[in-house]
RNA sequence: GGGCGGGUGGCCUAGUCUGGAUAUGGCAGCAGCCUCCUAAGCUGCAGGUCGGGGGUUCGAAUCCCUCCCCGCUCGCCA
């Protein structure tokens, strides 16, 4: 249990004995309200009808019936609250050392029981990675160590897409095309290289009849489960998501592991699931392709008929992704997938499907709206798109030139490390700061930002500390703590007090966006205190270093599980 | 047309699940602050019909109804 619960616990438990001797029983609300107010509030407008009195003199009544004890050192009431004041020389001194024994654990979870399995990213391996698809593996990799934070064990997995018309198109390109019929790439990572095959062969399918019967060849002997053919197109695909986990590695995410779409032809399960699906009285046969019939399910008006094979009795995308989830359910005790919106008709006919075979279990989504540009749209066909290397390079590149600016006096390696953090930092934050389902419109200016509620600030205060901490050299960690009375110095404990549930919070509600949020404001807090109280050669030089130290630790623990570094200067 | 999701100062955004005291911050704008631990910072000013309208409630950005706008979706594609 984090200090605040026990503070929590400790004023819940005092109201409930008082309550029930007004004569009310049951559960109440308490509140956390504007800090300046109070730490704790009750509200006595929930009381009013069961006691059949005026919130204001319950509040009043309680107000004279709770006495300050050791965790309570104020109990006033306002206009039907009942408000209080925690003890925080208690607080800050149960924080504080709680920060800095447990230091990048301070604010972990007791493991927690139950396997997690994350599938996020899965993007087609037909090009590189735009930002309009990054908010994927940014919200699944900050999901994954959020919930890891929270002491879930968690394996990710990136869903590969290597079946189909446009993978197959890839590799007849790659196997018929010489470099100089495609179009140069402005970069020589694969999945840059490999787009130009992909275009060129698309446009020679649709100009020459020969090559369309070619690749519709391929296609059938794929979907008929030869196993050349689909080595072949899988050698492909790894190739493309070699230079594909290179820009997801360059804005730290790394996966688990990855699971083959083709796997499942492979190995017979997909079919194993339309034989089953066969089984059931909600199958339809038309024209020789299977349906399934989902108006109980709530699937409404066309929507209804859900295909899982084609007429020739080959399985489809969501029929593969059956055998998939059919698998992961072996292999944990919760399902995640992080998907775009585009696939929320196909995840509720997966899901449906699922409890028509008998499952009671179904993973758990995340659909996140599309990052358009200003001009509309994302499109690769036209040329309307913003990748995510180059966002990453620009961001990289506008840091170094700030750091330069800025501590000319450092070396070119520690510059370019800095520069790195910044600049990856910046993107991912700017990404995960927005709710999953909001649509964003992508504007450079906004992803490079490094000022206000950016990554760069909520580091810059991390090394603000750890610059502090640095000229301290040494100091007693043992120094009395209850010394921290200054307005600065309180609002910088009930924020550290924040730290392990705003971690749970974000957790179980899959609401990574709160880390941001927590972040800065900290960030905020720390740099108020920073520019009014002074640590260094004050008179509570040892108790504010503990502080900071306690800060510092935080800070490192909030980025770090945003997946964004915590440089200790910059 | 049906289904799902969004709509909060000029722009971006928190809060909505679980209704509570003056609606959170940022960007841009204006005015200040570096003989003192990094000014990627701090302080102040200005800026709001929480899409519109009804309802429930002692109390609504939050719950219910309705309408409007935007996005996604409605393939024997993936």
């Amino acid at each position: 249990m984090d200090a605040l619960e026990i503070f929590e616990g400790h004023i819940k438990e005092r109201l409930t004995s008082e309550l029930a001797s007004l004569g009310f029983e049951g559960d109440f609300g308490l509140e956390r309200p504007d800090h300046e107010m109070a730490d704790f509030a009750l509200p006595c407008f929930q009381f009013a009808k069961r006691l059949r009195r005026s919130p204001q003199s319950i509040a009043e009544d309680l107000a004279a019936r709770v006495s300050v004890d050791g965790h309570i050192t104020k109990v006033w009431n306002d206009r039907g609250y009942l408000n209080f004041r925690v003890n925080e020389g208690l607080l800050g001194t149960m924080v504080v050392r709680d920060a800095l024994e447990r230091r990048e654990d301070f604010g972990r979870g007791e493991p927690l029981d139950g396997r997690v399995l994350l599938e996020h990213t899965s993007v087609n391996p037909t090009g590189p990675i735009h930002v309009g698809r990054a908010r994927n593996p940014l919200i699944g990799d900050t999901l994954a160590r959020c919930l890891r934070m929270c002491g879930h064990e968690v394996t990710t997995e990136y869903y590969v897409n290597d079946v189909g018309k446009q993978v197959v198109l890839l590799t007849w390109g790659l196997e018929h095309l010489d470099e100089k019929d495609v179009a140069q790439a402005d970069r020589e990572k694969n999945d840059h290289r490999l787009v130009g095959y992909y275009q060129a062969a698309n446009r020679l399918m649709e100009s020459s009849p020969g090559v369309e019967k070619e690749i519709a060849q391929m296609t059938q002997r794929f979907e008929a489960g030869d196993p050349e053919v689909i080595a072949q197109v899988r050698r492909t695909v790894d190739l493309m998501l070699e230079g594909i986990k290179e820009s997801l590695g360059a804005v730290n995410v790394f996966l688990d592991r990855y699971a083959y779409e083709s796997q499942f032809i492979l190995d017979g399960s997909a079919k194993e699931v339309v034989e089953r699906l066969k089984r059931t009285p909600y199958c339809t046969l038309e024209d020789g392709a299977y349906f399934l019939n989902l108006e109980e399910f709530g699937v409404h008006g066309r929507d209804t008929r859900f295909f899982f094979t084609r007429k020739d009795g080959t399985t489809l995308y969501t029929t593969r992704d059956l055998a998939y989830h059919i698998e992961k359910f072996r292999r944990a005790d919760r399902l995640m997938n992080i998907l775009g919106e585009d696939q929320k008709l196909g995840q509720k006919q997966l899901t449906s499907a699922l409890r028509i075979l008998g499952f009671e279990r179904a993973p758990e989504c995340i659909f996140y709206s599309f990052v358009s540009l200003p001009e509309g749209r994302m499109s690769t066909r036209q040329g309307r798109v913003v990748y995510l290397d180059d966002l990453v390079d620009e961001a990289m590149e506008r840091a170094y030139k700030e750091v330069c600016d800025r501590r000319p006096e450092l070396d070119e390696g520690k510059k370019r490390g800095i520069a790195r953090d910044i600049g990856v930092g910046a993107v991912r934050y700017n990404i995960i700061r927005v709710q999953a389902e909001k649509q964003l419109v992508f504007k450079w200016e906004e992803a490079l930002n490094f000022e206000g509620n950016s990554a760069p600030f909520v580091q810059y205060a991390h090394a603000r500390c750890c610059s502090i901490l640095r000229k301290a050299t040494d100091y007693n960690k043992g120094a009395d703590l209850s010394v921290l009375t200054d307005p600065y110095e309180r609002k910088l404990v009930w924020m550290l007090a924040q730290f392990p549930e705003v971690v749970r919070q974000a957790g179980e509600k899959r609401r990574i966006n709160m880390l941001p949020t927590y972040g800065h404001e900290l960030a905020s807090v720390l740099n108020q205190f920073y520019g009014a109280v002074p640590v260094l050669r004050s008179e509570h030089q040892d108790a504010r270093l503990c502080l900071v130290e306690a800060t510092r630790w935080t800070l490192h623990n909030t980025l770090v599980t945003m997946g964004i570094a915590a440089p200790e200067e910059m």
